[in-house]
Parts: C-alpha cells; sequence; structure tokens
DNA sequence: ACAAAAGTGTTAAGAATACACCCATGT
DNA sequence: ACATGGGTGTATTCTTAACACTTTTGT
C-alpha cells in the first residue's frame, strides 16, 4: 500500500536556458514532434521518470532534445512549478520550471529532435502550453537575480570589456546605466578583475579587458541599482 | 492518448505558515495519522487530485486538517517543489511547497485531524520526510522577502507599535537593530500611518499605535537594512 | 583630420550608522 | 521616587546620481 491512493497530476519539467546572441536576450526552445502542439515551439521538455529527480530529469532532457550539456552552463536553478492550464491538451499535469544560463552554446541536432534554436526574447513565436507565461516569469526572475547575485557572470564569455558588461546589464534588465557611475559601481563590488589583455576592435581606442574573480552563484554585498 | 506514457512521481502539496506566538516564529504541524511516519508530526499536506491546482489543494489541505482558512492567511505564496528524497518510504514524489504568513490563528480540530499546533521555529520535532528542510528554506525565504518586500505586515495585527514592529523584524531576521535608525527607517519607506490611539500596558509611558496602509504585498523601493 | 568607442573625476544629495538622554506611566 | 519601556536628534560616513571632456586607434 502507497501512501496516496488517488491519482495525482503527471510531473514534467520545462528549462529556460537565455543566451545572449548578437546582444539580444535569447531562450533556447525546440519543436514538437508529438501532438499535441505537434510542429509548435516549445522549451525543452518532457516527462519526469520514477527515478529521476527533477532536476537530473530537467539535464537529461536539454541534453537529449538539443545537444547541450549541463556543464556548459553557468548555473541551471529551479524556477517556479506551474499547474497546467485549463483548457489545456493532455492530461492534468504539473510543470516543474528550471532556468539556466549559459554563453555561446550551440544546440545540435539529436535523434530525439529535428530543431532546436535561441530564438531573441521579442521575437518568440506562440509556444505550446503556457510556455509564454514560464519565459516572462523566468525573464523577471533573471532580473531580479542581477540585483542582488553576481549571477551575470554566466552570461558573459571569459573575458570581457566593461563596455560589453554593461551592455548585458543594460540588455537584460532593460534599463540604461550612466558609464562612470556603472564603472565605479561594478569595480565596488569587486566581482571582477582587471587582466593585461586589450581588446583591439575597429576604428577606435583599444578597452581592457576584464574577468570574473568567482564563477559559482553568490549574493552581493548591497544591492546594484 | 495522452501526451507521455511514462509513469511520473506523484505530485503533493505541504504548506509552511508561519506565526508569531509569544513573539516566536512558529510553524503549523500536524500529528500524522497514517503510515508512513504514523503518530511523527509533519507539514500539512497530501496529494493533488486531479481536478486541483496546487495551489487551491493547499488551501484545502490546509482547511481539513488544519481547519484554518486560508482568508486568515496574509499571503500564500509558492515556495520551492522539493523532490521525494532517496530513502524515503512511499512511492516516488514531489512536493510543492507553499509557504503562508497569518496573525492569531489558532488551528481546530477537525474530522480529518486529531493533531494541529504551531511550534516555535527552536522546538520543532524531527518530522516525517524531509519537512524540516522545508522549513529552514522557507525561513530562508522569509527573511529575504523582508528585505524586499512589505511582506511583515501579515505577521502583525491590524494596529502594532513601533517596539512591537521591531521585534518581530529582529525575530525574523535573527538581528538587532538601533531603535532611532530603525524608526527612521520605517516611517520612510510610508508603510504605516501613525493613527491617534495608544496602547497602555505596564508601568511606562504608552505607545502610539500604527497600522500598515496596505495589505497586499508590495516591492519596497529600497532594500530594508 | 576625423570618426568611434574607451577611459576618467568631482560635486551634491540621500541613506546608513553610531550614539544618549528625557518622557509618561504604574506602583 | 523609582522602574519600565516609549520616544526623540545630530554628526559622520558611505552611496548614489548627475554630468563632459580627453585618449587611442583605424581609415
Amino acid at each position: 500500500m502507497t501512501k496516496h491512493n488517488i491519482l495525482t497530476p503527471g510531473v514534467f519539467v520545462n528549462t529556460v536556458i537565455f543566451q545572449l546572441i548578437n546582444e539580444e536576450l535569447s531562450v533556447l526552445l525546440t519543436q514538437r514532434e508529438d501532438e499535441p502542439y505537434k510542429e509548435r515551439w516549445a522549451l525543452p521538455g518532457g516527462p519526469v521518470p520514477l527515478d529521476e529527480s527533477t532536476q537530473i530529469a530537467a539535464s537529461r532532457i536539454i541534453n537529449n532534445k538539443t545537444g547541450i550539456q549541463i556543464k556548459q552552463l553557468g548555473f541551471l536553478e529551479q524556477l517556479y512549478t506551474f499547474d497546467s492550464i485549463k483548457n489545456d491538451p493532455g492530461v492534468p499535469a504539473v510543470s516543474v520550471v528550471y532556468m539556466g544560463l549559459g554563453k555561446s552554446i550551440t544546440p545540435k541536432a539529436t535523434s530525439h529532435n529535428r530543431n532546436a534554436q535561441f530564438y531573441p526574447l521579442d521575437q518568440i513565436p506562440t509556444l505550446a502550453f503556457d510556455h509564454n507565461n514560464m519565459i516572462e516569469y523566468a525573464h523577471q526572475r533573471l532580473k531580479s537575480k542581477l540585483y542582488y547575485t553576481n549571477a551575470i557572470f554566466a552570461l558573459l564569455p571569459k573575458m570581457f570589456t566593461l563596455s560589453q558588461l554593461q551592455t548585458v546589464y543594460e540588455t537584460v534588465m532593460e534599463d540604461k546605466f550612466d558609464k562612470r557611475n556603472f564603472r565605479k559601481k561594478i569595480l565596488s563590488f569587486n566581482l571582477i578583475n582587471a587582466t593585461d589583455e586589450q581588446h583591439m576592435e575597429g576604428a577606435h581606442r583599444p578597452a581592457r579587458l576584464y574577468k570574473f574573480n568567482k564563477h559559482e552563484l553568490e549574493y552581493l554585498t548591497r544591492s546594484f541599482e
């Protein structure tokens, strides 16, 4: 006898993987192969088998459907659990959604999937289920995480210029900052160190390259902006 | 044909309801009636039926097991979804945990439950499943919510003194504040208004009573402390 | 020489911190 | 009159915000 004897919803995971592409915040989507919503774009996801935790299932499914390894992501954390919406086709379900951040990752076609690609946030089509909501929720969460953590490291390459860093903040937070104040503040957090390398590009003064001194999530000593 | 054909874990909800009792942060627990962990104290919870959302199930279960109405709580929000731990008895499951805040609420014995009571955080016994972890997680979340929201309103009575308010902050945040600075800051947030009533008690000067001007969750304009 | 992005400093206003005494009441 | 908790102000430091010009490079 198990501890319950009533039927409960199915358990699924979905993942919202963000990456910057051409200075645009983009989300990894896959095209569904099966009904319901066959052919529709959707967040990578699937059912959670009995012998996997939701996080393990999320990692495996990302890899199966997009060829992306979890190690390529700066982090992956649980975002929220969504109930299936009223008029959705399919069985009643909950979807445990994970959010991840990465950089320079490219989905590969796999045996389980025809199509996987990053879509810029403002070009996302109408997705299966309530996946559009999930993305919006994830974007909000990401914004707030940038206020009180160093999460941004996961979106940037190993070395970057201060201007690039500022642009990433501005893109994700959908805001603009003063260049001098931004530099003063970001340096005061001691998250990044100057290297003695420079980035030369275009007909202008070269920019000094910086790198993060931590590559794990940490809380900031005070909030950003 | 449904959209999946593999078995997934069972879906449960649990709730962490906080309340202050004698200036101690306390959590609502119920004593289990069934195996596994029969007789053990646990967070109120149960399986989610197919026709309920997790939030509705959480509300119903709190009411069934403790006699508390959801309307008595200042708020109830989803906290985190826990996978059942490896060596737990019972079927594989996920537990969607909700956190709620209340004041002056008293559990009533109901037909579904023998025992429900608030335990101060530092007197909580070893609970069923990993419910002790869930409480710790909820306490952390509550602390951070006090930094950036007005959530504290949900723990205080309609009218309160500034000293009471400070004590509540100190209790939940496990910290101490300077009285003058605390008052300056809390007033600068415009969350509370002075009333012209006073609280007289004990052999000392009576204290002015204040009330919150909002009773819904809001974000603070800057962070507290 | 010019265009383009990199880099840099000061001032003013607001917020946080540290800190000590008087006030109103009951006994 | 004394014990108890309520109530109040100032000075210092730190943080934020506003703001404009010089530097280095490629063409």
